[in-house]
RNA sequence: GGGGGUGUAGUUCAGUUGGUUAGAAUGCUGGCCUGUCACGCCGGAGGUCGCGGGUUCGAGCCCCGUCGCUCCCGCCA
């Protein structure tokens, strides 16, 4: 079609000279003699003009054109007089005096308007295609588009290779829901689609390809959030002969020049790291965002004998790590300025992560009105206020946020309140982008419902070695044994997660024991991974990346829908081809299928 | 599975205590306009008030149900 050039392309230097341009017509401007039309392809904008001085035929089709017209506009490229340079534009110092226009094609009115930032998603999905011309999706799948360049070069001048894993593969107990395709060939049976390349990619490190990657989509039938979707991007790698910090390390380089390739952004180096015990003891959540600078301050030992019964009851409950009582403190700083009704948002807000209540103390100045404003004050001795001082170096003008539940209840209120307050109340750094390693997770936690051990990483995690002995000691203590597993936080955000995997089969068989997984049913569903184990498995980890979640919080927007092409809705729809949808009466005959839904008449009917 | 929000013109929204002909902006469209760049000016068209039922003399508004979209809890790493 003898392009020459793309619309952002045509400057100054290029005065005097001929261009060919295509793109879709983003704004017309008819003033009755001359027209001008603003040309826009995915690097931008030019203007071109069109003078009734011109061939009279050009410019009667100019007059015909429409918003998001196609066209191909041959023409010379001329400096603007110095009125009508359009500072706003990156072309703004030129024109293109068009002589040749050919339209391409037409395009109806359009749904909404391209440059309207607050048309909403159920539009914009519908008409996805309309959406990808708008700057910010073109911006955004631009930047994605980077992004993964950078990780596959760097994963490739460190020596991983890029191996791709089965799509159609086998269910497996554990973890989420899978997504299921019936198999014509086998009547009754089904694939499903990977939760994760996982048992593939440590197959892949027992046939000794040492370092090994892959950016794939994952699937998970599950109920979805603003930071999920059904089927997502997972940076997915593994290495042999490794420990936990080479893998960190090299993440971090990976990172790091993500980072700098795309953002221009330089990060802190090394990351910062936590343990999972010291992530939950200061921040309340295994994800923290460490900008915000405030943190939890555990006072069960100082409110163990108080007057006041609600908290006395508390510190005194025994349970299970994590169900055992806790009273821990939020210090907000500046906070006695907040409003009852501030106050009473923020109870109703732990509320939802099950705190029963949410007492407070004021720290006012001692001449002012009672000093200390609080509902439940009156119930400490001047010890246990000075305590509280002492614990949290409250100051005046502070004011102090009490959970007081299971420590797990506790934890995740005040955690997340501690957040919720940060942003509120911008007491967040204003660092952009701030790394941090959790390490050290617990390997198993209880499951309540099930009345069994899960897996809190996944089964194939190995143990930490100096907690490994406890595997095999009194049951009571197994909640103890941490874990091999690091996840990669990212502003508050978990954006990547992996472990050093068990590569004993002796060892593999023990764990999923622990998980109630039997001999029998272990050796039916993972046969293969402990068979493999047998013949020679290098020791071996890895790590994924949500690379959907990565590239929306480098970018700065709420929803990772914004950072995918085609994305489903909350309930897993496509708004754009509508699927999903009915099929048909053979097709189900030949999957050996039959839905038990009746049809919508039959039941409309009764 | 549960809780919250939302649905009115192509789009973004307003719509009073339930009251007669449902508005605005923008877009679309016809005309005018030779330097605009959110061009301007004059005119016009455009509505299953998500859907179904109910209450009422009368429903965009109240009630019940249902569907879509969205945020959160559960779930999910």
């Amino acid at each position: 079609m003898n392009r020459t050039h793309y619309c952002n392309d045509v400057r100054e230097e290029l005065v005097g000279g001929r261009v060919n341009l295509c793109g879709w017509v983003n704004r017309r401007r008819d003033h009755g003699g001359v027209i001008f039309v603003d040309l826009r392809d995915r690097t931008g904008l030019v203007q071109v003009v069109f003078s009734p001085e011109q061939q009279q035929q050009n410019h009667e089709a100019a007059r015909s054109l429409r918003n998001e017209y196609v066209i191909m506009v041959s023409g010379v490229v001329v400096r603007r007089t110095e009125e009508t340079r359009n500072p706003k534009l990156p072309t703004g110092l030129i024109e293109v005096q068009v002589d040749l226009l050919r339209i391409l094609n037409a395009a109806a009115p359009l749904p909404f308007q391209l440059d309207d930032e607050d048309v909403g998603e159920g539009v914009r999905f519908a008409y996805r295609f309309l959406d990808l011309r708008r700057v910010d999706m073109q911006r955004n799948l631009l930047v994605r588009h980077r992004a993964l360049q950078s990780l596959r070069r760097t994963l490739d001048d460190s020596g991983f290779l890029e191996i791709e894993t089965p799509m159609l593969t086998r269910s497996t107990p554990e973890g989420a829901r899978d997504y299921l395709v019936p198999s014509r060939v086998h009547p009754g049976q089904f694939y499903a689609l990977p939760q994760s390349p996982q048992l593939f990619k440590q197959l892949l490190m027992i046939g000794g390809f040492d370092r090994y990657f892959q950016i794939t989509r994952c699937f998970r039938d599950e109920d979805l959030r603003a930071d999920r979707q059904p089927e997502f991007t997972q940076v997915d790698l593994e290495m042999s002969f490794v420990e936990s910090d080479d893998v960190m390390q090299l993440v971090e380089k990976l990172v790091s020049r993500l980072f700098a390739e795309v953002m221009g952004v330089e990060l802190v180096h090394p990351f910062g790291r936590l343990t999972y015990a010291e992530a939950m003891d200061r921040y309340g959540l295994d994800a923290p965002d460490v900008r915000i600078r405030m943190e939890l301050v555990d006072v069960t030992a100082i409110m163990r004998d108080t007057g006041f019964k609600v908290f006395a009851q508390v510190a005194k409950q025994a349970g299970r790590p994590g169900r055992q009582g806790a009273i821990k403190v939020l210090r907000v700083p500046g906070g006695a300025a907040l409003t009852r009704k501030e106050i009473d948002d923020y109870t109703a807000f732990v509320a939802i992560y099950g705190a029963k209540g949410l007492a407070y103390i004021k720290i006012n100045a001692p001449w002012q009105e009672g000093g200390w404003q609080s509902p439940i004050v009156k119930f400490f001795s001047d010890e246990e206020k000075e305590a509280l001082i002492q614990a949290t170096g409250a100051v005046v003008g502070d004011l102090l946020f009490f959970g007081a539940d299971q420590l797990k209840v506790v934890n995740e209120a005040l955690g997340r309140l501690r957040v919720k307050i940060g942003r509120d109340l911008n007491l967040i750094d204003d660092k952009p982008f701030s790394f941090v390693w959790v390490t050290e997770f617990p390997l198993l936690d209880w499951d309540e419902e099930a009345k069994r051990f899960a897996a809190v990483h996944h089964p194939f995690t190995a143990p930490m070695i100096e907690d490994f002995i406890r595997l095999d000691g009194e049951a009571g203590v197994v909640d103890l044994v941490r874990s091999q597993a690091y996840d990669l936080v990212l502003n508050g955000s978990e954006v990547g997660g992996g472990s050093i995997r068990i590569h004993d089969p002796a060892m593999q068989r023990r764990m999923l024991e622990l998980l109630n997984i039997g001999p029998a049913e272990a050796e039916e569903k993972f046969g293969f991974l402990l068979k493999a184990l047998e013949f020679g498995a290098p020791p071996h980890g890895g790590l994924a990346l949500g690379l959907d979640r990565l590239i929306a919080i480098m970018l700065g927007v709420d929803s990772i829908r914004d950072v995918i092409a085609f994305p489903k809705t909350q309930k897993a729809g496509c708004l754009l081809t509508q699927a999903p949808s009915a099929v048909d009466a053979l097709q189900l005959r030949e999957l050996h299928l039959r839905t038990t839904l009746r049809p919508r008449e039959e039941s409309v009917k009764e």
